[in-house]
DNA sequence: GTCTATAACGTGATAGAC
DNA sequence: GTCTATCACGTTATAGAC
């Protein structure tokens, strides 16, 4: 049991660092000192492993975003505390945003896997949409569209960002948040 | 010489399509009918196949970014012509933008793809750069930062559309392009 | 649950004939 | 320039002992 998720953390460290295809059993084995039959007890094939990956994705943006929510109760609040949680991810280390890593190799990875990244997507995209909307509706947050709309496009640019960020410097992150959030402090 | 860049034409689509460690010689073998010694032949690595394409990939932006700015004065022409032209490359089939591609595996392929690849970014953000701020002095186009603060963003957003459009369906793209440049029209 | 051993296959790459 | 043939290696995966 803690084996299986001993695996799981150095292979979401792979994951990120590498991409889905390019990290192995092999990879694992060395970092973890078993062997790759000891992998395949608890991941019988590579999809498995991937699916598993996905849903713990999923799980600990779950418990982030929700550990946010109750921590801050504005909107303003919220949302630094997200930006700080992905500005993280992005400099602990080369890495990027889960849902980017999967999407990238979208036509490669099994149909399992793609559905757990659709749901983390949607986590994702959902607990910004209800932020941005208590922005607006107390008055704080400014942007055209719909509240569901406007998270669409910051979790495009923060996707967008962490990858130009890991491979052009980490200033093209800095400068995406401060955009995004100068325009969404001007009235309109 | 033809053969060369039928090849490229093919690793392209493949490329786009998968990612670079998900596609293989005896892929591009099997599609292009001849074997995989005769593509070692033109591209002796797998490599120098990478940094190829990347530069491929630069030559057709250039070329591309080039006809926009000669066919549209306007800076909102020349905007939702670059819209168009990604649009296009995100509905041919299930790609993503060169970049994205590459970038995902950053730590994995080699410092002559990097070079290649990071050519391409800052061409593209340079040539928005000098579109949005022509836009700004002609007070057609408002945002906040610099000209080139505001590229980024629009280029991240827009590399990140691009792939939450292909997993979770094309209105993705469609609603963050909206958003941009709904967010563009408003006087801050 | 972990191990050794191995299978079955795909990978990038090379040699040498045509 | 393309071919056949092959190499050396890495890959996912399995069998069976401990």
């Amino acid at each position: 049991m803690d084996r299986k998720e001993q695996i799981l953390s150095v292979a979401a460290e792979l994951l990120q660092a590498r991409s889905f295809s390019a990290f192995s059993y092999q990879d694992l084995s060395d970092r973890l000192g078993i062997t790759k039959a000891a992998i395949h007890h608890h991941f019988p094939s590579k999809e498995v492993l991937g699916a598993a990956l996905a849903d713990r994705y999923y799980a600990q943006a779950k418990t982030a975003l929700d550990d946010i929510a109750r921590k801050h109760p504005k909107p303003w609040d919220r949302f630094e505390g997200w930006v700080g949680f992905t500005s993280e991810i992005a400099q602990s280390g080369n890495k990027i945003c889960a849902p980017g890593i999967f999407q990238a190799e979208h036509n490669v990875i099994s149909e399992g896997m793609r559905q757990g990244i659709s749901r983390l997507y949607q986590l994702r995209v959902g607990w910004l949409t209800s932020v941005l909307a208590d922005g607006r509706a107390q008055g704080t947050m400014h942007f055209p569209g719909t509240a569901d709309e406007q998270a669409t496009l910051v979790h495009a640019a923060i996707q967008g960002a962490l990858q130009n960020a890991r491979a052009e410097g980490p200033k093209k992150f800095t400068t995406v948040v401060r955009q995004l959030k100068a325009a969404m402090k001007t009235k309109a």
